[in-house]
DNA sequence: GAAATTGGTTACAAAAGTATAACTATTTAT
DNA sequence: ATAAATAGTTATACTTTTGTAACCAATTTC
């Protein structure tokens, strides 16, 4: 399907540079408008629903947050409730985070307002790309979570 | 492939939320560290690049930025001679842009550094994920702003 | 031709994210 | 046991983006 490397790199890349700003659009605009929780937050629980528990430095790590901010964003969904501290055992140092339940519910519904216009969108296309769309996004995010987080702790440790 | 409909628009959505952060940690940072523009500024690039020429208002109304921020970030590009303004001659209120040829080389080169990082991480993928990589980031792009950008400018009017 | 609308700019305030340094508490290394 | 490194917080300054309102010039509407 393709015949140079590179060039289809360049292309990847282009079209992630442009995906960005779409998703911007959609996403940051209606987290700002329907929630009282910065994008950043958002995106914390984003990541809790996925990897269960992390603790401060792996969140800042893998959203590429700073610690301070970190701090600042957690601290929020505590006071909503959100999710909670847990202090590990073996490390007094380090603190985890885990989603509570009424942070699940929470987020599950702040992502249905969040989306609305988004998935009114996505309504309208035909099966066919609805199944492209379903597909090609998986791949996407699939390909690019694997690539693009650094799993060693090491190469974090600066932010 | 998908037999219920809500469930797998869920999915995408979530997809994309989860792609969003991802993509910021890449690219927003880079453009920080090895550029003197703004991520905003860029996106309006990757816009010209590919509209060739779009007014104050359109760009404001696809990358969904108030247009007192388009006018700034359009002031920000000219200073660097990347964009020149194109007075309409049928309507003397729009005020148009397009990328100077300083722009494009500008833009290409920006893009190269930008990328560096996600670049050699997309390098070390294998054939077969780098064409699926491929074929699916040409596939979200071509849906998405096919869906996500307000053709009608009616529907900008506000912003 | 007067009134309303539109495209764009200016000015200003506020929100969100970023960067840095200093600091505490804990752990690891020597 | 002391020194160095790590995890996290606090404080602060700064950049980028967002949101409003007021305004001018050009156009459209009536």
């Amino acid at each position: 399907m393709i015949n140079n490397e590179t060039v289809s790199i360049d292309r990847i890349i282009e079209n992630l540079i442009y995906l960005h700003p779409l998703l911007s659009k959609s996403l940051t605009r209606s987290i700002r408008s329907k929630t009282n929780l910065n994008p950043g937050s958002l995106y914390i629980l984003g990541m809790l629903s996925k990897h269960e528990i992390l603790s401060m430095s792996e969140i800042g790590c893998k959203l590429s947050m700073p610690k301070p901010h970190v701090t600042g964003q957690v601290d929020k969904l505590i006071t909503e409730e959100m999710v909670e501290r847990l202090f590990d055992p073996n490390d007094r140092r380090i603190v985890n985070i885990r989603m509570t339940e009424k942070g699940k519910e929470d987020f599950k519904a702040i992502k249905l307002e969040v989306s609305q216009d988004m998935r009114q969108r996505i309504e309208k296309l035909n099966d066919e790309k609805l199944n492209a769309l379903y597909d090609s996004t998986q791949v996407v995010r699939d390909i690019l979570s694997d690539i693009m987080i650094d799993t060693k702790m090491t190469l974090c440790t600066k932010i």
